[in-house]
DNA sequence: GCTAATAGGACTAAAATGGTCCTGAATGGC
DNA sequence: GCCATTCAGGACCATTTTAGTCCTATTAGC
């Protein structure tokens, strides 16, 4: 269910790369090898990146990526736009009008809302946190706030 | 980003469908008329939601669909569940030791965490708010509820 | 035994995905 | 000024997934 797309989650790694490694120029070569991804691969998930403002380059010799911002404001939903665009959970959602049962569907509105709640929640997961190095928090218990257990229930781990 | 399948999205339509007529026997012809979904299309739903244990069926002159168990009692997940199969975010978190990347990679177990978080979420959104009738809460302040609006925050309608 | 209905699965067409490659443009060093 | 390096953009293809259709078997009622 819900799969995220294999070029999002190498974008994640190299993301959580690019944090690791600090300031910086890193090219795709560099990173393409730090991470075992394949070269060219990497360099398209880098691209898609970088259109999506996520890391800055610069081109020429000694050039290379960087973070755009901070890990810390770097989160879970721009990384899945990024690479995917900004998709919803239904066709409904993102393209109002193409689906014809429309006018008699009920459940419509509330995907729609299911979509606004989950990509706020992703909203609020980090990079510092999927790598793990959040001072805040784990990332265990700041999703258990941010998705909502209520009281009395626990983040399986 | 994480769309759901069309089929899955069939999949609620009917049974939303089957939880607003009720008891008794419902034909795939009527459900596939009353949804506006192809026959087909919809019978092929049907058996997928049969196995997954959301709807009985029972065959033969007369028989039909019901709901297996009250609506209040079917979430989002089931559904996605019984359709899909039940997948994870990536595919490290159903199928793990597939990915080449696995030993170096940081961000699996992240990942897998945010999945269990949102299967618990969408656990927690039930038929009955899909179709606008829960007794209990309109699905937008559930919603905020479950998927963890921080207090101040208002789900977008 | 006939008819109405689901069960199961084969099959096809279309779309999305993943991955590769090529060409062009910018930058820095010599 | 030239060349090596590195990113930008997009074309392209193979594979997989998805959506949709159809056929045959099975079950239940009359």
């Amino acid at each position: 269910m819900l799969r995220i797309s294999k070029l999002t989650d190498y974008a994640t790694v190299i993301l959580a790369r690019l944090a690791e490694e600090g300031e910086g120029q890193h090219t795709a070569v560099e990173l393409a090898e730090l991470t075992g991804i394949g070269l060219p691969t990497a360099s398209k998930v880098l691209k898609g990146l970088q259109r999506g403002g996520l890391v800055a380059s610069t081109r020429g010799a000694r050039g290379g990526y960087t973070l755009a911002r901070p890990a810390a404001t770097i989160s879970a939903v721009d990384i899945i736009d990024a690479v995917e665009g900004p998709l919803g959970l239904t066709e409904c959602a993102s393209h109002p009008g193409q689906c014809g049962l429309e006018p008699s569907c009920r459940v419509g509105r509330s995907w729609q809302r299911v979509n606004v709640a989950i990509r706020r929640a992703l909203g609020d997961v980090k990079l510092t946190q999927l790598i793990g190095r959040d001072p805040s928090a784990a990332p265990a218990a700041e999703l258990a706030v941010v998705l909502g257990s209520r009281p009395g229930l626990r983040v399986r781990t």
